[in-house]
DNA sequence: GAGTGGTCTAGACCACGAG
DNA sequence: TCGTGGTCTAGACCACTCG
């Protein structure tokens, strides 16, 4: 059992998130079973019960975990418990660590005026640039393109990277916190070469997910996955906030 | 000011997420003005820092406000600090609470085996069911259609209500809470009929968005809003999960 | 240096579920 | 009755920002 190191890098209730999270990944905890309690899992790793709960809000946000008042928190299943009618193996849950990615496109650039900005830095930053295209089981399901700061995370385009979401390898690598009040998503139409990358008809719905992230409350990361419709479940935070009539909102 | 109620049926959190709601809403805070800081929350109502925080934690997850360390906490704007070409007048940004509404359909049913199972209830059961076209300056933006159990709000149907989105007048009211691993987001094509009460092309894309919501960890609500594509910023909660292969996932 | 949010502790009482 | 999650308290120390 990995322990936490109080004089870690990282906050403790992200350690015990990792944590949790290669538990749930190993198998050790499939689906619809209870996650250890929470005064338990203060004793086992030496943290405070608020602690706890601070990393189970995340996972519960996340939709990886379920709380039943009075019985327990459990691993949550893809369909989210709701009736399942074909009542596929549970295995087949692909959260986004089943994914496999591609790499369309990488390097560093310096930043340009509006790049900076979305960055919250100054023109001429270094910045690295990712784009993959994610797989599930082979097939093309999503494409995402990733800035983030060089200081940030200075080795992440040299080290071998895991198969993750760009946003999970920035939150368990280098401690970058994605704001819920950051990440959005909007329906668009996909265009030729993307529908095409994707394998869909030019102008049918996807989803276009936007995220940014930040350490200590500082900006520096940015990732966006163009996803393909009904292939995904997108939780959401809470209720839609209305744009002003013309946005010119398609930073892509 | 309103005070808190230490021994009224709802818990502080909520009673002080509800205080602060009713605060920005009626422009004292406008988008971009510093909250009080926690420590003087705590003051005001009478409450521990971790509590002021919980309530914080909601309003900054749905997007309304942002923390800024070692600086404050503040309102957020509509388009959450990123570069506004336009600039719009900040009251323009329209919360839910600037949408209006239009009653399409509502009344009492016995719930059939399937809806039941939806609400997590037996059939048989008194659901009120609601639909509404909701209007942004008379425009049409998005078609909402909720059902609740009969018993977890009486009198939703027969008292007169707010101009919000369902799920936040079954917050307030009547303390049912929307489990964020229950709200997720989808691309559609819409289509004909809703289209046009939309004001669409049909096919164009759309969002789905279903969202259930519970008390005292009980299901027993749920409401869908399809909205018109680039009108809305949807905050997302974390990572998109993987649906099985062939999703039979329209409950619409 | 004073104020802010970010993290953390070590308790407490409650309602609920199960045996 | 006992264990669970839900709520809440009254402190603490840190890094950060600003004057």
């Amino acid at each position: 059992m990995r322990a936490i190191d109080p004089r870690g890098p990282l906050p403790k209730y992200l350690q015990l998130r990792t944590i949790l999270l290669d538990v749930i990944d190993s198998g050790e905890l499939p689906a619809g079973s209870p996650v250890p309690s929470e005064r338990e899992l203060c004793r086992r790793y030496g943290v405070s019960r608020m602690t706890v709960r601070h990393t189970l809000d995340l996972l519960v946000g996340e939709g990886l975990l379920r709380r039943r008042p009075g019985k327990g928190t459990f691993v949550a299943s893809a369909e989210t418990g709701r009736a399942r009618p074909g009542s596929l193996s549970d295995d087949l849950r692909a959260r986004g660590s089943r994914l496999g990615f591609v790499e369309l496109e990488s390097g560093t650039v310096d930043a340009g005026e509006r790049l900076a900005r979305t960055l919250g830095t100054g023109p001429g930053t270094a910045v690295h640039l990712l784009s993959r295209l994610a797989l599930a089981d082979g097939e093309p399901v999503a494409i995402e393109h990733g800035r983030v700061l060089a200081s940030l995370a200075p080795t992440l385009l040299a080290a071998p990277r895991p198969e993750l979401p760009l946003a999970e390898i920035l939150t368990r690598a280098y401690g970058v916190v994605f704001d819920p009040a950051d990440q959005t998503v909007d329906a668009v139409a996909a265009t030729g070469p993307e529908a095409a990358r994707l394998g869909m008809e030019p102008g049918s719905p996807a989803l276009l997910l936007r995220r940014s992230g930040s350490r200590r409350g500082v900006r520096g990361a940015e990732a966006t996955m163009l996803l393909r419709a009904s292939r995904f479940l997108v939780r959401v935070a809470d209720n839609p906030t209305m744009l002003p009539a013309s946005p010119a909102h398609r930073p892509h």
